[in-house]
DNA sequence: TAATACTAGACTAAATAGGTCGGAATTAAT
DNA sequence: ATTAATTCCGACCTATTTAGTCTAGTATTA
């Protein structure tokens, strides 16, 4: 349906939480969970996506938790959407190596790839650290307001 | 996964094979669905779908058939996406009267707003016409290639 | 009246989304 | 050494959506 999904939203919304405590501060997956509604277990499994991503990481044990592997301004919309989701393709035929039956004729894959660049670039110019609040550097998003 | 259904692929495989027969050739299913590569019946609920958003007119009968209602440079990807799949969301906190449980503390509201700007920005200003072999009109896809 | 087309609605198989469950492994504090 | 806090792992589950198919029409024309 063109939307994003739930994983993407909530991954986001800990990605964000995490920015805001600060990198360092160890997270444990409850307080996130709760102060952000998601389901905890469900939680756990998408932090590890980040993590697998190197974007975040993590302590086991008492006074373990999750923290951002870089500083949130380097971590990007993009960073997270992919790390959950895998690399974007708007359509199947924007996927590397796949042959479309009627590609010739068809010329549409030009503008799922143009559409998804403009996407890209702004996904990927959006960072955790434009969601603070009150300060938000991306201009982009900034002039939309 | 950020990806658009085949449903979306047929209904602009059929709308741009229709384009390129020209505004008021009649042309059955079975035509647009042997050279698109789309399976007929569904093709039909599709070609109905478009018809419902006042896209495409159907003749019933022997010699009928399908066609575009209006010209192909009035009939925009955007028509056509929203036309099979309802109107776009990119997240469903963007959906009007969605109450979103974290919204105040969340921000990202914003970010999905914008990014679905751009994308329907482009996909609104891509049309038929553009995608008719050798001429492109859209200024913007062609300076992409 | 036969052939050609679209129409309507029920049905279905497979995939995906969105989780849940139960415990094992690890670490820090007591 | 024990316990409590915490992540990690893999299997499992269920509802929804996707991508169609099937059957039985209705309308139109030659």
């Amino acid at each position: 349906m063109l939307q994003v999904s739930r994983k993407v939203d909530y991954a986001l919304r800990a990605a964000i939480y995490l920015a805001a405590q600060g990198q360092g501060r160890l997270v444990p997956a409850n307080e996130i969970a709760e102060s952000r509604r998601i389901p905890k277990k469900f939680l756990e499994k998408i932090i590890k996506d980040m993590q697998r991503a190197g974007l975040v990481t993590s302590y086991r044990g008492a006074q373990g938790g999750y923290t951002l592997a870089r500083s949130s301004d380097r971590i990007s919309f993009r960073d997270v959407i992919e790390a959950v989701e895998g690399p974007i393709a708007l359509n199947v035929c924007v996927n590397e190596g796949h042959d479309c039956s009627v590609m010739a004729s068809c010329n549409m894959q030009r503008v799922w790839r143009e559409g998804q660049r403009r996407m890209l670039e702004f996904f990927a110019g959006t960072t955790l650290a434009d969601m603070n609040p009150r300060i938000f550097l991306n201009t982009s998003v900034e002039a939309a307001v």
